[in-house]
DNA sequence: ACAGGCATGATACGGATGTACCAAAAGAAG
DNA sequence: CTTCTTTTGGTACATCCGTATCATGCCTGT
């Protein structure tokens, strides 16, 4: 094996160039040529990692994907409370801080190109959000059995409901709406809305697990 | 004047061939050639009556906005009740029929392009939302005023959720996560929630105002 | 009937894009 | 040192895009 340069590694670069194109200046301006520019190397190295434009956008999804999801991760971090759990998913899709929005935007970007592109990504970018539902409703299960949130409840709807305005509070934002912080503040009135009877707790805390970084648990 | 012939008329006649080329094709196949075509027009006249390509596109995209809103109108009717002002407003923005899914689709698809496009679009395609979550809202107001919502609930923040959920349940749909009629009935479940307690009423009827067409009052 | 201007048609131009092709370094293997 | 495979560079090609240009029809006012 002659593994002159790392391959992966090379990948990720020209990926990451991806990305960042797709999200400062969309992607249908992210051609191979401004990929290759951005990632400092020729047109030809791009061809030749990924031999056609439609595995770079793949590749590139699915790194953005494990971006999100390793977000996810670091802000449900030691939560242990469902209500705890369930406000960092939540709260950490919105575009409040650069990382996110970097996210949000680049899903966003790509949205439009899987609805209309009836291409491989279909079921690779709807796969994220079912599981993300399923996960989110058995927190809230969990919330019941603790008896924060009305037993009656459909925690399967609720938990649709909920990533479906969480996302469409993103859009606003995006779209420059209203600001991360009005979104971040209708959400958390949501939530009070749901568990409990709204004893007012924790709320600033609660939707920013770090004060200024992102990564509540490197301090 | 030698109006030869109806300029209005050419007009929309050829933005809704851009129109109909974007929900079925997305906005990037939307070329000049493929609007002419589409449209059954040569090139020459559409640069004709648009000269520039952004004139055609903003001109479609206030058509759109146009065609929203008469079906707003449509569906809200001869509603009274507050309950049914709001449910009018919010279900039919769920692309569950055909209208509806071919505007929602186009939206989507003039969404991205805003989004990395600072053009003039900005501020035209971001006042509709605003004006119709202050619209959403009072009728929130008045339902609390009948007492059918509890009275200390944020009518404003209230109606934003509501807005960003149904934004978020028609983008689900338009991803192929789940059917319009489960996006209907996830809104249905949270408007049980939100008004009065829940006493089972005219589910069925208040959400498909009409049987088969689009248009209630039409019969 | 005759001009004048609105309306339309055909085509050209410069630029950008995805991909393909040819060839040269460059390190490993014999 | 030679030989082979991986890696890289430069460039060409066909296509499509938005827009501009030139030329022609055809209605209308007089």
């Amino acid at each position: 094996m002659t593994a002159k340069v790392d391959h992966e590694e090379r990948r990720r670069q020209i990926a990451e160039a991806l990305l960042r194109i797709a999200d400062t200046e969309g992607l249908q301006s992210a051609s191979m040529r401004a990929v290759a520019t951005e990632a400092g190397v020729s047109l030809r190295l791009v061809q030749y990692y990924f031999t056609t434009k439609e595995g770079l956008l793949l590749d590139a999804l699915a790194r953005l994907g494990a971006q999100l999801q390793a977000r996810m991760e670091r802000w449900i971090g030691e939560a242990r409370a469902p209500r705890d759990v369930v406000t960092a998913i939540l709260s950490c899709i919105l575009p409040t801080d650069a990382e996110s929005r970097r996210i949000t935007r680049t899903y966003a970007a790509y949205y439009t190109l899987v609805l209309n592109d009836p291409a491989v990504p279909a079921k690779q970018a709807a796969q994220p959000p079912v599981v993300l539902e399923g996960f989110l409703a058995k927190q809230l299960r969990a919330a019941q059995e603790t008896g924060e949130i009305d037993a009656r409840r459909d925690t399967g709807v609720t938990a649709a409901g909920l990533l479906a305005m969480v996302n469409g509070l993103g859009s606003s934002v995006l779209g420059g709406q209203r600001s991360g912080e009005e979104a971040l503040a209708i959400l958390a009135y949501h939530l009070d809305e749901l568990f409990g009877p709204s004893r007012s707790r924790s709320r600033s805390r609660s939707l920013s697990p770090s004060p200024s970084r992102s990564s509540p648990s490197a301090d």
